[in-house]
DNA sequence: GCGACAG
DNA sequence: ATCTTGTCGC
């Protein structure tokens, strides 16, 4: 494959990000959390959904299919793209907002896999992450942001006394500030939020069971 | 050339 | 991401 095309795809879908908010945490009813497993050549796709802001969990999507395209950084779009935006369009619905374990803008084409599912979905999505992609880690006004130049492109945030922090960065349709705020809305004292963190542990079992079946 | 490099 | 046991600490 060509990875200047594929640049070129990503610098399209970067301009049509927005980073205003589609509509205010107050009126947000729901956040789904998308994550992803592998074995071998197959990807175990899951999205969970919960009530906002009580974090009641209320539904579910599993997805299991060949992966076709290899993990390259900052690439991962290409990889994990499809498969997340099939189950998320499954539990997603008005007024709902999606987590996404990968970056948003805070990527070299401002293009990250949260940037693709929001676009794809035409819902809000917030990309978080464990390592670092992109962005100069500044420290401002007591919070530790991720940013371009002057522009803000993510947060830092500390979300556990003994843990690394985690980047925070919107996909589109929400603003870097809002992004940051609803990650924090959505501890409950482990390092990632609850709808990822569900996601996470979904996918992984969802892979276990596979192996003997 | 060297270092960095989501999952 | 994935391969992996015990172990230190709250």
């Amino acid at each position: 494959m060509n990875l200047e095309k594929l640049k070129a795809i990503q610098e399209e879908l970067a301009r049509k990000v927005v980073l205003k908010d589609m509509y205010s945490l107050d009126e947000v009813k729901y956040v789904v959390g998308v994550d992803q497993a592998f074995l071998n050549d197959e990807v175990v796709s899951c999205a969970v959904k919960f009530t906002f802001p009580e974090l009641k969990r209320v539904d579910e999507a599993v997805s299991v299919e060949r992966v076709e395209f290899p993990y390259i950084p900052t690439f991962l779009m290409f990889r994990e793209g499809e498969p997340a935006v099939k189950v998320v369009k499954k539990m997603v619905e008005e007024r709902t907002i999606i987590l996404v374990d990968g970056s948003g803008i805070a990527h070299p084409r401002r293009c990250g896999l949260a940037t693709y599912i929001a676009i794809s979905v035409g819902k809000p999505a917030v990309g978080i992450t464990k390592k670092r992609l992109y962005g100069d880690v500044v420290e401002e006004g007591g919070l530790v942001k991720l940013k371009e130049g002057d522009k803000t492109i993510g947060y830092v945030l500390k979300t556990c006394k003994r843990c690394k922090p985690i980047y925070i960065s919107p996909g589109s349709y929400i603003s870097p500030e809002t992004s940051l705020k609803i990650v924090q809305m959505c501890l409950k004292g482990y390092k990632l939020p609850e709808p990822v963190r569900a996601a996470h542990n979904l996918a992984s079992a969802v892979k276990k069971s596979n192996l003997k079946a």
